[in-house]
DNA sequence: AATGAATGAGATTTCATTCAT
DNA sequence: AATGAATGAAATCTCATTCAT
């Protein structure tokens, strides 16, 4: 009755191609702007298929934020783990979150940042839960090795996720400002975690 | 006289009620879960007289955030012009924001929480965009004089305004957390502006 | 944009069409068949249009059976008030309940008699609701005029018309079957409530 | 002896098990609102495995309903073959019936009640069609022995089990009308038998 | 005898906005 | 300055059933 054969994959598998899809989607049009139904076309599978693996749309959001954060996570870990001074490894850091936040960016259609509100938030507390131990942990042993100077290490790892993820958020950021802000991030990272 | 009791307002005010209702609802239920109808139906004008004031639902939403910046902007302004030195208005003003920030949220149902990303995110961007030039002359004001130290005051207001909304916004704070994001916030604050 | 020209009506006049509409589909077709795409289809109104006026397509069924009542209630009003005694009555009034009973399920194809359970139970329940107080009234009568006899009129009328209503619903009755249950009917109102 | 443990049963069992699941999960939840997904779930058989058993959801839904009802009709049958002149008997297998209709409903949650309906009106037919013909012949032995008078007895015990299938199946029903209608129930009873 | 991934048609509902009056 | 009936596109989600293994 249908002209396609049923094609039936591992589970796993499934689901990862409508992860990836439903990322694609989301930063080329913007959360809002997609519908399950977009999804399902591009992957070929019913519109029930979709539910199978998750339960609402939302559902999928959180997959998708979720996979985009193992990557920085990953970086943050690594060099939370390697050699250097934690002065220079928060720098790194730093750079791995502004990295991310401005490739992200430069995805998204300036057109549909309105309808992205909700996965700018969301994504935003995932990536300070996630992170922000991390990054704390290298505070904490700078701190104790007299090479930083901070009380409230998690705090202020915090703090610094929310003003990088937030300043370079802003879709009207020209190239001078983008200048200014990061020079002015560096400057204040340095005073904020005590650093030399 | 007229046999039909309608009520006819100067537009000033009827613009002001419907602002005033909006605003009301929209901390209620949040942005997205209140409709133009609900609006409407609790000032008792009909459908169309929205759209006589308002061109879309999102221009009402820019006049609530606009009038709700008003307070706050003010105090501001006032600190920013009276007696005391930089460093004092500096505190001062972090306040001001603080206290915005924590009243607009205890009125906000938790249940809705999600549905106000759009909202958030606007507010976020208007309250930076309107008290970070005060808050940087007061800067400038305070490095001019040798009591502060900052390159880059506009943009060091802006991340520090970018803080406390964001940090101050989650969801799930309880008052440990609240006591300690606070201490950390007033160190980090002395540090980015070189207090003292 | 539209090929069609608004058409705006007194809102009595479009209900009054769309319960209209609403009834013949879920006769024709079943409640469960009809969907509310085809209501509006054919009045030609907008889909919105239908929400306009009913909460949702449970809430336009209520609309629909309540209509349907109205007419053997107004008989069996009518009945209640004209002359002649209480068992001439009851036996009229039985007759408008087989009768409306009939005619209804005339209209309904058969092969939709399962998807329509639901408009069935709630046409059952309101009958009886609402006739149930004016035959009861009749009953209670003739008691007290010594032509009938019977202690719980209320409760007996709404045996009877429980009985009418049900029995003469099965979907697989045939003319024999039909006869006979209308005669057994016939002596059981005479017995229950003591007629002579 | 395998790694991995699948459970076989005997096919009588696991149908019975699904049978079972299946007759507590629509009390519980009403047939309408029961997924075959929730059956097999409770079951922990496949989604296929369903369909290995039954033709369809419907089609268990009739098990249900057969097994159901297996209990009063044995009681019913029990009664008919038992000492005890007809009066007796049809006051037994009265509540019988009464006592069937009270113990299920009161499985039902009352939210799910409107869900309910096609379980129901298929419930209604089938106690109809299993428990008359043996009430009828109680019915006609009395007749034959003078201790009751009615014609049509078949049609009469079929208005029996309807009339107290249906006003007891009403969902607000409270203690006070329940009286009633019990003590109705056996006046109309004592009448459309002859009793006595 | 059993699995479970996949199907897919379609139904209800929402609501910002328009427009004839 | 105001009305309120009407719009309509679109989106999410359901779930009984199938089928390749």
């Amino acid at each position: 009755m249908s002209s396609v054969r049923r094609v039936t994959k591992g589970p796993e598998e499934r689901k990862s191609e409508l992860i990836d899809t439903a990322e694609r989607l989301f930063l080329e049009r913007g959360y809002e702007n997609t519908t399950v139904s977009d999804i399902v076309k591009e992957v070929k599978v019913a519109q029930g298929t979709f539910y199978y693996y998750f339960a609402s749309k939302q559902d999928i959001l959180d997959s998708v934020i979720e996979r985009e954060i193992d990557e920085p996570e990953k970086d943050v870990m690594h060099i939370a783990c390697g050699e250097g001074d934690a002065a220079a490894k928060l720098k790194e850091m730093a750079n791995v979150i502004l990295n991310f936040q401005t490739a992200k960016r430069g995805l998204i259609e300036h057109v549909h940042e309105e309808s992205n509100a909700i996965m700018h938030e969301k994504m935003e507390r995932r990536i300070i839960a996630r992170l922000a131990p991390n990054i704390a942990e290298v505070v904490e042993d700078g701190v104790s090795k007299g090479l930083l100077a901070t009380d409230y290490p998690e705090e202020t790892a915090e703090f610094m996720i929310a003003a990088i993820i937030f300043l370079f958020h802003q879709p009207d950021i020209d190239d001078d400002r983008r200048e200014r802000l990061h020079a002015a991030l560096e400057k204040i990272l340095v005073k904020i975690f005590g650093l030399r």
